[in-house]
DNA sequence: CATTAGCACTCTTGCCCCGAGAGTGCTAAC
DNA sequence: GTTAGCACTCTCGGGGCAAGAGTGCTAATG
């Protein structure tokens, strides 16, 4: 069932204004707005025949016309052109990474400022996430006689700490040597690889490689990761929002504990291209009147992590999915050139 | 101008009903809720008295009546009871300790969860802060062959990390050696104390050292700390916000992007007690129709940090410090007993 | 002389009603 | 197929009104 051009070009038209004004749009302002050769009745029985294709529909009979999710879904599939960023605004976004420190958790939160604040709504950004974490270090550091702190690095630079209670006194000396003992056996390991290991004999020893193996393992587990989220009152300011407390508290919570590993769909986790999840089509209900766009970030098959916008459905989706690009693909590279392809950093390492 | 004893029970009868209900207390209702042998007259004129005094207000003439800020600061000054949590309420929070794991952040997390759920309101817990900020242990790790991971353990148990570049190539056992030597120099001093010495002759060196001096420089820096802040939806939902989505947004920006150090009398960073700041007490425009009810945690003389409870000043202020102390009474005695004090734990280091 | 009953007065709140305005959908003419 | 014209529907804001809540004053009371 295929839109006449005209047809698509006026629900095109509608999406654009509605999404612009976030007012209802009637048919005489939308030629008016648009320098159309048609009257309004024309457009008027166009707007039916969309309506009854369930593309666009009516808040009341008196207002204009308003995109269902459908519409937007058709919009966003086939009949929006495809923006990219001017070098200009490259440069912009480009220039503010490069004035940031080499962190990968500044890339995060610039990330997601960038989009915020271009987007005017709330943007995610997770921390990457390697399908395989390894060690790469451990250290051991006194703080009373009986307890130690354990700082563990992975092979996808997260830092990991946790506090160790002894049973018997310990000195620093005797930690620094069981750190580089077990530094020399366990370094380039899994979890798993960890566990089927002899135990150790030593209490001590064990009580340290069993907190390594939980470091890890809650490093793997993705969904322990706390997200960097930016923006949330720009998408609360938003009209959808004005002057109705309980939505507006109910999408704060949505928007704080989102868990946005569910809202994706599985082929999204392989490759970097955006992917656009439109109000209903999210399975979570919570989030049934907001949509996402989002995007892996990450050098292909190493660790890698999502990135991109949460709006309500009325969302300027080229201008969306053209940020959420650009951005990802910077994050990629800046990966790619500070930490290394992790498949190749692995190989190198064990190489070497 | 002390209140007669009538007049003060008064006040205090309206403050806790207009904190119960949030609704403007009417000398009818007075009398009923608390079975007052006086008649509803009566309760009229005195509470023209205090309207005088300028400890309640009206809202409009038909209106019952509302504490003022001065209202608030003369019950919390002198009229509220010391109220103590019960041994229930003191196991049900100090089990939820013993459940976490020994770890500051959890810690801080949970107290200012257990906080927010007690008060309905949101709560704030600031990481401790040592007044003199002293390098425990570095550690190097190698990302790419012209990258490594920095991993700076402070006295206060505090981890940073940071990634360096360098100009040439470097390898892990480099590194590793590099921060042996390091480890030997500079443990236990504070960034001061590292800046005045000679600069290395090396780059790679230099480069390292330069980033340890901004490590603990940025760990000293109190304002650098990002706090955890739970609860804030809660206080949201109180019911003055209800339909003002203006101010509510204000007051969510407000609270997320608090610096509590400005809010707080100098008085009390030195000792534990709990203060209370209410409405216009605050010297930051924008928290003017807020309360905060806060208290210094941590050994005195050690690390320490700022714990509490933001909410209107329409507040529970009896329950709210038997809340704060407490959970801050906790926090210390964890603290001591898994961290050290940390005066003494300096001295016996420097005595080993 | 403090306390109280009684009452007039004020102000908010919810409700209904109404008119203006916006936009549709139909019909008849081009 | 397109368009002008028009009746119709629905929202939105304002005015008016009655009910309700609470005060403040006054005069009576123990």
């Amino acid at each position: 069932m295929a839109l006449s051009e005209r047809r698509a070009r006026i629900l095109a038209f509608i999406i654009e204004d509605y999404v612009e004004s976030a007012q209802p749009v009637g048919s005489a302002a939308l030629v008016a707005r648009h320098d159309l050769d048609l009257s309004s009745a024309t457009v008027r029985s166009e707007m039916k025949a969309l309506e009854e294709e369930g593309l666009i529909t009516h808040p009341h009979t008196s207002a204009g016309r308003v995109p269902s999710n459908l519409g937007y879904r058709t919009y966003v599939g086939s009949l929006m052109g495809d923006r990219r960023l001017s070098s200009a605004e490259e440069l912009t976004i480009l220039h503010q990474f490069h004035q940031s420190a080499v962190d990968l958790q500044r890339w995060l939160s610039l990330s997601a400022s960038v989009l915020a604040n271009s987007l005017h709504t709330a943007a995610i950004a997770t921390p990457p996430h390697m399908v395989e974490v390894r060690l790469k270090q451990l250290q051991l550091v006194e703080l009373t006689e009986e307890s130690a702190l354990l700082v563990v690095v992975m092979n996808d630079a997260a830092v990991l700490q946790h506090t160790l209670q002894f049973a018997e006194a310990t000195t620093q000396d005797q930690l620094t040597r069981l750190a580089g003992r077990l530094n020399q056996q366990l370094e380039g390991k899994t979890a798993t690889e960890i566990e089927a290991r002899v135990p150790a004999a030593a209490i001590v020893e064990r009580q340290v490689v069993d907190q390594v193996v939980a470091l890890l393992r809650s490093e793997e587990d993705a969904a322990s990761e706390t997200p960097v989220i930016e923006g949330v009152r720009e998408l609360l300011r938003q009209p959808e929002y004005e002057g109705d407390s309980d939505r507006l508290l109910d999408t704060l919570e949505a928007v704080e504990t989102s868990r946005l590993q569910r809202a994706i769909p599985a082929r999204l986790l392989g490759s970097n291209d955006v992917a656009i999840v439109i109000g209903d089509e999210n399975p979570a209900e919570r989030y049934r009147d907001m949509s996402f766009v989002l995007s892996r970030y990450g050098p292909t098959g190493g660790a890698g992590g999502l990135i991109g916008l949460l709006g309500p459905t009325r969302l300027d989706y080229p201008d969306a999915v053209a940020h959420v690009r650009y951005v990802s693909d910077v994050l990629t590279e800046l990966m790619r050139r500070f930490y290394g392809d992790a498949e190749e950093a692995g190989a190198t390492e064990e190489d070497q």
